[in-house]
DNA sequence: GAATGTGAAGGTTTTCACAGCA
DNA sequence: TGCTGTGAAAACCTTCACATTC
C-alpha cells in the first residue's frame, strides 16, 4: 500500500539515474528467472559494471528498499523498479513509418515484455496503407491525428525520413501525444510539456570511431 | 596541413562532448548542403538544443576553428569534426545477427553515408545462410572467427539474442575486432582494450514512461 | 558480520562573464 | 561592434566512509 516515493520530497532525478534504474530492472529480471531471493548493492554492481554505492543511492532516491545485512529482496525490488519506471502497466503506442527501421520495431520483442503495445501503424505510402503488420493494418498518414486520438494513443515512434518528421510530429503534438520516441536524425521542435527522446544509431558508431581514432582506453586510462 | 588537436596536450574529452560533436556534425552537413559560409555558436546552439557556451567549450577542446567577430567557417568546421569523429573515412563493418533488427541496419542510409561500410553479414540460421542481403552474402556464424580476420572487419554490430551474445562477442574478440555496437539487452564482458557501446530501445521508451508518470516536464521544471 | 542508507568530500561538467581579436 | 576562446564559478554527479540495522 506504501507507495513510498517519498510523501512530497521529491528531488530533482537525474537522466543518468533513470538510465541506470532501467539496468537494474533488466538484471533483477534476469535474477527473478533464476530464483535469486535477494541481491546485494555489490552483485547488482557487478552486473551492469557500476560501483555498489551508486545502485544504493540510485535507489535511495526512491526509497528504502533493502534490508542491512542482507540486501535487496529481488521480486519485490524489481516491481518497485517496475513502477518507478511506469512501466507496471500497458501503454498504447503508435509507429509512423513502417520502413525498415518501422518494421522491424513492431516485432521488437523488447517492447512488448515491458508493457509498450504497439496498436497503431502510419504510412504515406499507399502500397503500404492497408497492408498487414503482425495483425496491424498500416493506416494512412493523412489520419494520424484523429486516429491518434481515437486510438488514446499515449506514445508515438517516429521513424520517417529526416525531411519529413517534423511536420509528422507537429501533427501528433495536435493529437495531445506527450511522448514522442524519435528515429529521425534531426532536432525535433516540440512544445514544453511534450517529451521527446532521440534515438541515433549512426552516434553510437560515431562514437566508436571517436575512441578507435584517439585511441582511447575504454576504462579511463591513458591521457598523454 | 595543421591538425591542431593539440600537439602533446590531450585532456580527457567527456562522452557527452562526443556525442554533441556529432550533433554539431548533422547540423553542419545541413548548413553546408544549404550553402551557408559561416556559422555562430549560438546558431549552432539553436539548431541543437544547446547553449552557445557549451558549443564554444566542446569545440576548443580540439583546436580554434572560429574567427571572433564571424563564427565559423561551415564547411572547414564540418571537415574538422569530420576528422575528429573518425569518420573522415571509411569503416569496414561487419553485422552478426540477421533478424528483425540486423535487417533493417544493413539498408540504414545514415551508416553508409558517414563511412560505415556493413560488407559482411553472419547468422547462425540455415534458411538465412547463402542469402543475399543488398548484395552481401549471408555467412555461416561458424566461420566468424576467419572470416572477421580474413575480411578486415574493425568494427561489429551486434544483433543477436541476448541469450547468445556474450557468446559470439568472445568469438570477436579473439578475432582481434576492438569495437562493438551492441543491440543485444546484456552487459558484455569484453577486455579492457575493447570498446562497447549499447544500443537499447526499450531504455529510451522507460525513459518516456518513467517522464510521464513522474510529471517531470522536460526542461527542468516543476519540482514539488 | 554483512550490507544498507546517507551526509560529506571529491570530481566532473556546465555556465558565466569577460578579455581579446577580426 | 560581434563573436570567439577560456579561466573561474556554479551546478551537478559520483564516490567515500561510516553510523546504523538486521
Amino acid at each position: 500500500m506504501d507507495i513510498s516515493l517519498g510523501p512530497t520530497a521529491r528531488k530533482r532525478i537525474s537522466e543518468s539515474t533513470i538510465h541506470r534504474i532501467s539496468l537494474y530492472y533488466r538484471a533483477l529480471s534476469f535474477l527473478e528467472k533464476e530464483n535469486f531471493e535477494t541481491v546485494s548493492s555489490k552483485e547488482l554492481a557487478r552486473r551492469e559494471k557500476l560501483t555498489p554505492a551508486q545502485v544504493r543511492k540510485d535507489l535511495s532516491f526512491f526509497g528504502s528498499f533493502g534490508t542491512r545485512g542482507l540486501g535487496y529482496p529481488v521480486a519485490e525490488l524489481k516491481a518497485k523498479v517496475s513502477k518507478i519506471l511506469g512501466i507496471d502497466r500497458v501503454w498504447r503506442v503508435a509507429l509512423v513509418g513502417v520502413g525498415n527501421i518501422g518494421s522491424a520495431l513492431v516485432s521488437y520483442k523488447e517492447f512488448i515484455k515491458q508493457g509498450f503495445h504497439i496498436v497503431k501503424l502510419f504510412d504515406n505510402d499507399q502500397r503500404k496503407i492497408g497492408s498487414n503488420h503482425k495483425g496491424i493494418i498500416v493506416s494512412d498518414i493523412k489520419n494520424l491525428r484523429t486516429e491518434l486520438q481515437e486510438g488514446h494513443i499515449e506514445m508515438v515512434v517516429v521513424a520517417v525520413p529526416a525531411t519529413v518528421a517534423q511536420y509528422i510530429v507537429d501533427d501528433i503534438v495536435k493529437a495531445d501525444v506527450k511522448a514522442i520516441l524519435n528515429f529521425a536524425p534531426i532536432n525535433l521542435k516540440v512544445p514544453p510539456d511534450v517529451h521527446v527522446r532521440n534515438e541515433n544509431m549512426a552516434m553510437e558508431l560515431e562514437y566508436l570511431s571517436f575512441a578507435m581514432v584517439n585511441d582511447h582506453a575504454p576504462k579511463g586510462a591513458g591521457k598523454v
